[in-house]
DNA sequence: TCCTATTTGCAACTGAATTGCAATAACTGC
DNA sequence: GCAGTTATTGCAATTCAGTTGCAAATAGGA
């Protein structure tokens, strides 16, 4: 029951930042420490939804307030959607995201070497780099690769 | 007068495509062109509503069409809105953008010297990489530096 | 246990983008 | 130049992610 243990550990992360220990947070936050990649808030609806009937604004507003306490991390993907993990585990400072074209899926990549020095236009100030990869999912490779030669299909959407 | 310049080279570039050769089209597309930075929807349907009422779903439409013939590019940003410039012009391959954390303006970078390789999972294909570096432009620096001393104030949204 | 400020749930709303369908107009071919 | 065909456009209605306002519930301190 690694659910369990990403319970506790929800726990303490959230009453690490003196706030108000809830079960919507910790159950949000259990589920992304539990999760392999970023989650949409759809799919933490899912996952949370068991047994309990938890709002999806209160989600939204867990998944706002995380964020803001640096506990979740917040992806813009491509398909207009936020994604969401749990922060703290590994990339802290510079992230690389891969997405698949197919089914969207977002993880976050580790091994990212600090890009190289981009030349900003006079005035401007960097803060944050951030490197996306788009390309295809193993799981999504072969749903793309016809086993006949042909034409490649995509099928976003 | 640039933007009579900018509608003959749209025509002609939407001339090249085969396909009809509409008002909209010309008009949306010299409306990239015109422009140095992505624009969005609603800036496109400002900038070409001018004396004609050009419906909005159209502009979704032909921006659509533009991408599926890469003459434009769609840019995700960090505020679910797309944004969009004329491609062909300078970055083909590999993307820079920069994305302003005040007002949420996106343009395109040009000197990206090609990312170090990136270690994707096993199963995983690359298909294009895009870096996004997120700061403030000339003109919202000072709108987030007080005269004095104090705490940045962000005024996103 | 009581009190109070913080959270939650509900309902209504926003705003970008999409879809269906009839009306229009760009390109044939004559 | 004119009519026919088919791609585009305009309009209306819809979807979908995310947000807001406010009353009800509850965590945590007294």
């Amino acid at each position: 029951m690694k659910i369990k243990r990403h319970h506790a550990q929800a726990e303490a992360l959230i009453r690490g930042t003196g706030a108000r220990v809830t079960a919507p947070r910790i159950e949000v936050l259990a589920a992304l420490l539990a999760a392999d990649r970023a989650l949409t808030h759809q799919e933490l609806e899912q996952r949370v939804d068991r047994g309990r009937g938890m709002d999806r604004v209160t989600i939204y507003r867990v998944l706002e307030w995380l964020t803001g306490q640096e506990l979740a991390h917040r992806i813009a993907g491509d398909d207009r959607t936020w994604r969401f993990n749990a922060a703290g585990q590994g990339h802290d400072g510079e992230h690389a995201h891969f997405q698949c074209n197919a089914c969207n899926t977002v993880l976050c990549l580790e091994d990212f070497s600090p890009s190289p020095a981009i030349r900003l236009p006079k005035g401007f100030r960097s803060q944050h780099v951030e490197l996306t990869v788009r390309g295809l999912c193993a799981k999504c490779i072969p749903s793309v690769t016809p086993k006949v030669g042909g034409t490649l299909l995509r099928h976003r959407h």
